[in-house]
DNA sequence: CTAAGAACTATACGACCGTACAGTTTGTGT
DNA sequence: ACACAAACTGTACGGTCGTATAGTTCTTAG
């Protein structure tokens, strides 16, 4: 099987694969609809392709969520260190700690925004209990909890955030983050504000330092 | 049509009529599930009830999920001020604001977890742009959010909150405690441990504390 | 007791679901 | 040019979905 699964035409990547493209179809219509919400056929019309050959390449529909929520999970770890050592890289040259948190922070919203297919995803079955969220917590969320405690207590060494219970702390600081993605259309509606936009995400990491920083003084 | 929708059977009211018990059964499942997860059949069938039934109270799937998520706000909206009158009197008797604020967030938390079907239904189409969350937004969000915002700012004034945006302090304090009932399936799973005992709570709540206090001195 | 309406049930129908499977096209190595 | 496998399509099937509608049982007022 083919490390790549895009077609390699010419010299350059260029265009995905017919099998990445039902995968991206799929993570649309999943994050947006949920499982049940989503059914092939509608997953094959946003692809462009007939829905027997989403049966040829996944074999069922749960093998298709699988083969999605693997991508997307992948999707998201590749992406995250980016955002993370821009962030570090900056932790290098200033030194302002309150400034590093900060930053830290908001790139974390900025990564939550940019990728709210990871989101969505994973919030659409994670208040589910199910065959599916058992999965998706031995194969993603286990390990993803352990990285996560580690991050805070490795900035708690460094002083970075106070020194309370890591797991909670980490619940508390993904809530706030990850929950302005997830009613972000309600906030819209509501307010009529995006919050996916530079201002309010500034003003809500500003909030949230505002709560974080005495802390840390 | 009659207030009170339970069969009026002898002095008190005993069981409730078979329309709540659908309505019940409703929001177990469109909770658990979401809407495109419960068949009406399923309903039926945990409420023991035959589905032509509830076509007959409800007409359609669609009203009966706006009756359904009718009377899990009307419970939450009758159960709310109980839990923060409770604070309220605390708040008089005793004067220590640290305490206050505690007992609060703590109250809000306990809330949360004992409407866990509040919760959940919310958030089973919070993210989900459709006219199923038109109908939420213009029905309860709007006039909630401008509630929770109310809240906030009277904390503010009283000095029990740092003085920050309100709206923003909202999403980030909801999240914190909201975003532990949604994942708790999670939780409960990777730790091993419930986060739905006093004990768990607790602790969130002492980190939550942790965090916000210093701002109150 | 009885008529009338409310509460509840049985049955059927078209639409769509996920899946199975045979058939066709496309790509590739020789 | 040929063979063969991979990629892709057409079609059909059983099951369940939400809904429509006629029929039955229960309640209750007169």
């Amino acid at each position: 099987m083919p490390a790549t699964p895009t077609t390699k035409t010419s010299a350059g990547q260029k265009k995905p694969s017919r099998k990445t493209e039902i995968l991206q179809a799929a993570a649309d219509l999943f994050a947006q609809l949920g499982f049940d919400g989503s059914s092939i056929n509608a997953i094959a019309n946003r692809a462009g392709v007939k829905k027997s050959l989403i049966q040829y390449h996944f074999d069922s529909k749960d093998l298709l969520w699988q083969a999605t929520v693997t991508m997307v999970w992948q999707q998201r770890n590749d992406a995250l260190p980016r955002y993370l050592d821009e962030a570090f890289i900056q932790r290098i040259t200033e030194n302002d700690q309150q400034y590093m948190v900060r930053d830290l922070c908001k790139r974390l919203l900025q990564f939550s925004f940019d990728q709210p297919q990871w989101v969505r995803l994973m919030f659409q079955e994670a208040s589910t209990p199910g065959p599916r969220l058992d999965w998706m917590v031995e194969e993603f969320f286990r390990e993803d909890f352990a990285n996560g405690k580690a991050m805070i207590e490795l900035a708690q060494e460094r002083e970075l955030l106070p020194r309370v219970d890591a797991m909670n702390l980490l619940h508390i600081l993904s809530g706030a983050l990850i929950y302005l993605v997830n009613v972000a259309p309600i906030t819209a509606k509501v307010t009529g504000e995006d919050p996916n936009s530079e201002e309010y995400m500034d003003r809500h990491i500003d909030t949230l330092m505002a709560i974080l920083s005495p802390q840390l003084r």
